[in-house]
DNA sequence: TTGTAGGCGTTATCAC
DNA sequence: GTGATAACGCCTACAA
C-alpha cells in the first residue's frame, strides 16, 4: 500500500488535498475557510465540496505555525474542584468561545511550582493570551510570562503591582465589610474559621482582624484556620472544635467561604445551637444554598462569572487591538445579609 | 534593527537559537529536551546552560507538525456550570497531567449542534484521543470522530452501540434501584422532580417509572419536568407548585439531582412539612451538602472522579500501547439511604 | 480573483 | 553520540 491515496479511507486529507479534489491552488483552499469573500462563489462551492467530501479538517499546528496565530487562550486556575472557579470559567469560556478563541486550562493545585510547571506548558503551545490566578507566581513562572510578550490578565484578587492587567476585588476590604456588618448586628465576640488559608483567604482574615482590633474586639483564640482543603464537612469539625475550645464564648462566626460555614451553620442546628439569636453566622462566596437554606446565610457575594467575562474580554479586546479602557478593573462585591445574622427580629 | 539578535530580549528564541549558543546542532538540542539519555553529559549541560539563558520554550505548533504527536486530548462536556463535571474533570485532569498530556476542553451547552461544532475545533488540534460525554452526537459529529482514528471514550452513561471506548452507569437501573427503595421504605404516592431532562435524567426518569409501574404506583400527574436548568431555586419552585398541582397528595419525591432536592427540602422546611414524617425525599449525585444538611438527604452517589479516571487511564493505556483491558467500563453507582426517606424512627 | 515561492520550528531518517 | 537534510501542513508575502 504504497501509494497514498486520497481520501476518508486513508490519511488524514489536507489541504493539498482539497485543492487537488477541487482542481484549484492549496492557497485558494485556505482562502476559502479564512476568507471566503475573497473567493468567487464558483470556486467557494467547488472547494467546499471537496473539503465535505473528505471530511477535511484544517490542521490547526500547522495554521499556527504558519500564522503566528494559535487562537489559543491559556488559562491558569488553582482548583478544579473549587466551584469558585467554575463560575469564572463559565464566563472565560463563553467570551473566548464567542470570539473564536480555544481555551487551553490547567490546574495548578495551589502550588506555584506546579503553577510555573503549567505555565510553561500553555506557553508553549504559543497561546495569544493568558489568564491567570492571582499574583504569587515564582519569579521564574512571572519572567516566563513576561517573555512570552502575550497579554496577561491576573484575576480574583487586586493586585498592587500586576504583570500586566488585572481583574478582581480586594478581599481585603471584604473581609472588613463583613466583620463590620456582624459587628453592627450587635455581635461582640466574632470567631474565624478558615481553610486552604491561599493569599486571598489571608486577606479576608486581615481585612476582617483590622475592622475588629479597630473595636478593640479581636481574640485571637477565636481564630481557627487549616491549610486543608474547604468543606462542608471540615466546617462543621471546625466549628465544633471552636465552640469547644473556647467553650461556646463565641457568638458570631465569620467562614472564610460559603462551603464552611453550611457546614458550621447544619452542625450547630444538631448542636441546638439557634442560628441567629445564640450565634451569628455568615460565609463567603454566596453559593447559591445560601439562599435557600433555612436560616438564609449571610455571605459576600462576588461576581465570579463576571469576572470571567470581564478578563476575557479584555484579553479579546486587546488582541483585536482595540483601545484599551482600563488595565485594572475592580469587579467589586457585595455583603449579602440574610437571617443567619438577623440577631433581632425582622 | 534589522538583525536579528538572540536573546530574551527579542523575539522568542528557538531551538536554533538554542543550537548557536551551545555550538551544536539544532536536533542535539531537540534530542537534550526530549531524549536526554541519548546525548552527552557534557553537550546536555551546556544546551541547557544555553535553555535557560535563552529562556526557551519549544515551540508545539512545530513539534506536532512533525512527529504527529501534539500530546494533547480533547474533552468535551455539555456544561461548565454542573458541578457534575468538575469531579470528572479533576478525574480526567489528574490522570492526563500526570501522563503529560495536556486536556483541551470545551463546552457544548447541552446541544449537539454545537457539540458538532466543539469536536471539529477539538479535532483540528489533533489531539491524540478524545473523551466526550454521553452518545447523542449528530451523524456529522460520529463521522468526525470515526475518522480522526483516535481513540475515544464516550463518558457519563452506559452506551448501546459506543464509537469505541464506554465507562458510566446505567441511569435507568440508578432511577429504578431509587424508586425500590423509596417504595421500601413505605412511601407510595412518589412524585418526580426533573430539570435539565437530558438524554441521562430521562433514564433516570424511565427507570423510576418502571419500577412504579411494576407496583402499580405510577401517576403521570406526579411528575414534573423542565428543560430548564437545575438549581436549587428551581427545586424549591418546582416541589411548590407539584404540592399544589397534587393538593399535597404525594408522600415522596424523586428529584432527579441534588440541587433540586435540596431546594426541595429547604422548601418542604419553610412550608412546615415534615420531613420524612410526612413526606419523603431524595436526590441523585450525592453532593457533600447531602451529607450533612439536615435530615440528611438520600441520594445515589456516583463515582464521578473515579469515573474521569477510568476514563482517562483507558486512553492513556491505549496511547502507551498496552494491552486493553476492558472497551467498556461500568463505574456503578450506590444507592445512599440518609434520613430524609427514614420514615420509621432510627 | 487566483496562484507561486518560501518559510514557520520542529523531528524522522539516515549518515557519520 | 552527533549532525545534515528533508519533510510536516499551512500561511504570508508577492506576482499575475
Amino acid at each position: 500500500m504504497r501509494p497514498r491515496k486520497r481520501g476518508p479511507a486513508n490519511k488524514k486529507a489536507t489541504l493539498v488535498d482539497v485543492a487537488e479534489r477541487a482542481n484549484v491552488s492549496a492557497i485558494t483552499v485556505s482562502r476559502v475557510i479564512n476568507q471566503p469573500d475573497k473567493v468567487s462563489e464558483e470556486l467557494r462551492l467547488r472547494v467546499q465540496q471537496a473539503i465535505d467530501a473528505l471530511g477535511y479538517i484544517p490542521n490547526q499546528s500547522a495554521s499556527s505555525l504558519a500564522s503566528a496565530r494559535s487562537g489559543v487562550i491559556g488559562v491558569s486556575i488553582p482548583s478544579l474542584s473549587n466551584v469558585v472557579f467554575n463560575d469564572v470559567l463559565s464566563g472565560i469560556y463563553d467570551v473566548a468561545g464567542a470570539s473564536g478563541y480555544k481555551v487551553l486550562l490547567v490546574d495548578t493545585h495551589y502550588s506555584p511550582l506546579e503553577e510555573e510547571r503549567m505555565v510553561r506548558t500553555l506557553l508553549s503551545q504559543s497561546p495569544e493570551a493568558m489568564i491567570i490566578t492571582g499574583g504569587e507566581q515564582t519569579d521564574a513562572c512571572q519572567r516566563m510570562l513576561k517573555n512570552a510578550r502575550v497579554p496577561v490578565v491576573q484575576m480574583m484578587e487586586l493586585l498592587s503591582e500586576p504583570l500586566d492587567m488585572n481583574v478582581g476585588f480586594s478581599h481585603h476590604q471584604a473581609g472588613y465589610a463583613m466583620a463590620e456588618q456582624i459587628i453592627a448586628a450587635g455581635y461582640q465576640r466574632v470567631g474565624f474559621v478558615g481553610a486552604r488559608m491561599d493569599k486571598r483567604v489571608q486577606q479576608r482574615l486581615a481585612g476582617f482582624r483590622q475592622a475588629l482590633e479597630e473595636r478593640n474586639l479581636f481574640d485571637t483564640a477565636l481564630v481557627a484556620t487549616t491549610p486543608k482543603p474547604s468543606s462542608i464537612g471540615l466546617g462543621g469539625e471546625m466549628f465544633r472544635s471552636l465552640m469547644a475550645s473556647t467553650q461556646g464564648a463565641v457568638d458570631a462566626v465569620f467562614c472564610c467561604n460559603d462551603d464552611l460555614a453550611l457546614g458550621a451553620l447544619f452542625e450547630s442546628q444538631r448542636m441546638n445551637i439557634k442560628v441567629p439569636e445564640e450565634l451569628g453566622l455568615c460565609g463567603f462566596n454566596d453559593f447559591e444554598a445560601s439562599t435557600f437554606v433555612n436560616p438564609s446565610l449571610t455571605s459576600v457575594y462576588t461576581p465570579r462569572y463576571d469576572m470571567g467575562v470581564q478578563a476575557a474580554t479584555m484579553i479579546v479586546n486587546v488582541l483585536k487591538g482595540e483601545p484599551q479602557s482600563e488595565k485594572i478593573v475592580d469587579i467589586g462585591f457585595e455583603v449579602r445579609l440574610r437571617q443567619s445574622t438577623r440577631r433581632t427580629a425582622n
